[in-house]
DNA sequence: CTCCTATGAATGAACG
DNA sequence: CGTTCATTCATAGGAG
């Protein structure tokens, strides 16, 4: 939801000049620097924090916004893990060595030149099927789900609808975890030196 | 990739009824709902009984589970703290070198000039948005993350199969029987008469 | 110009 | 609850 206009006029320097796309392209630095901390770091789960930070330097190189870093990272993260799920669907039984690099991370790894299944070709069938069978039971009758407790920060108690003033579930997991309790700060401090990645882009 | 089926561009819309998704998508009418529950009424913690209710009330409009109403709601609120709290405590300081030893460093200071489009942020923001229904383009205000601790870092243990299909919900009621004790009373009268919430798309 | 692919973006679902 | 995964939508850019 939230399907908000994306006029970039809130940003007075866009990355195109009138607005010609709404959607964020790496600059050639900013993909190599993204592409440095993915394959080379192995930084595959940056955390908020280091969105940040990357995002700020990232500026440097031309208009970005931490979303920009995010979805770039999720999208790659995505990306390869369903190229190598599908490689295992394609092998199904199979003989067939395929070499390669299989998410190497925190190593090399960055050449991954997947491409198969292009233009056409008869295998690439993925059964999205995990056995689920019954689909989870949580039928009509009531599934609960971790429902904290009955006080927020203000309960407006808004009438929405009579609550027949009968509980009905009287026993719910009531997760009292106090988690998210983290508290650590650890500053990660990437000394990345790489230098070389094809400013040219891929392929 | 592979050949995704996208929608042959005929509606506006494109929801996939029934049958050709396994995941749920809210039909505009239940869409409009859900929003007008969580800004205008700032209800954002549903009990199970008023998910349940929710979610019965939601069907006249579309196929709909109360998971789903639970997961929209958790959902909305995770995404828009995320937002709320990226312009808190930015604190960024990390010694994250970006540098690959190419492309002078101008790092001329970090300044966190974040520039985020609605910096409002205030207790009250039930009027995020509710500008969708003309579908010319989305994306969002612009800006993600949150900064919290970190707790995964160098860890990448990619799970060789997350493996879902359990049930979500532990369990409900499980002496309750009085659950049905208001048979035909259940006049669940949702003040669903929510004034104009961008509601477009196909119906 | 049309078709196709790569990829940014959105969001439902799920994990810990 | 915060984060991550999975799936899908939409579109810019290249090939034909």
């Amino acid at each position: 939801m939230e399907l908000q206009a994306q006029q970039p006029t809130e940003e007075g320097g866009s990355i195109q000049a009138a607005g010609s796309s709404n959607r964020w392209a790496p600059t050639p630095p900013q993909l190599r620097i993204l592409k440095g901390l993915y394959y080379d770091k192995g930084f595959k789960y940056p955390t908020p924090e280091q969105i940040q930070e990357i995002c700020l330097h990232l500026k440097q190189y031309g208009q970005i916004e931490d979303k920009n870093v995010f979805f770039w990272f999720q999208n790659l993260k995505a990306r390869e893990r369903q190229k190598l799920k599908e490689f295992r669907n394609v092998r199904v039984g199979g003989s067939l060595d395929l070499n390669f690099g299989s998410t190497s991370s925190t190593d090399d790894g960055r050449s991954i030149d997947l491409n198969f299944g292009s233009t056409g070709s008869t295998s690439t069938d993925r059964s999205i099927d995990l056995n689920f069978g019954s689909r989870v039971g949580y039928g009509v009758d009531g599934s609960i789900m971790e429902q904290r407790g009955e006080y927020h920060q203000e309960i407006e108690t808004l009438p929405l609808f009579p609550m027949h003033g009968e509980d009905i579930f009287d026993n719910m997991k009531t997760t009292s975890e106090g988690c998210s309790g983290y508290g650590g700060d650890s500053r990660i401090s990437l000394e990345l030196s790489l230098n070389s990645y094809g400013d040219a882009d891929m392929a």
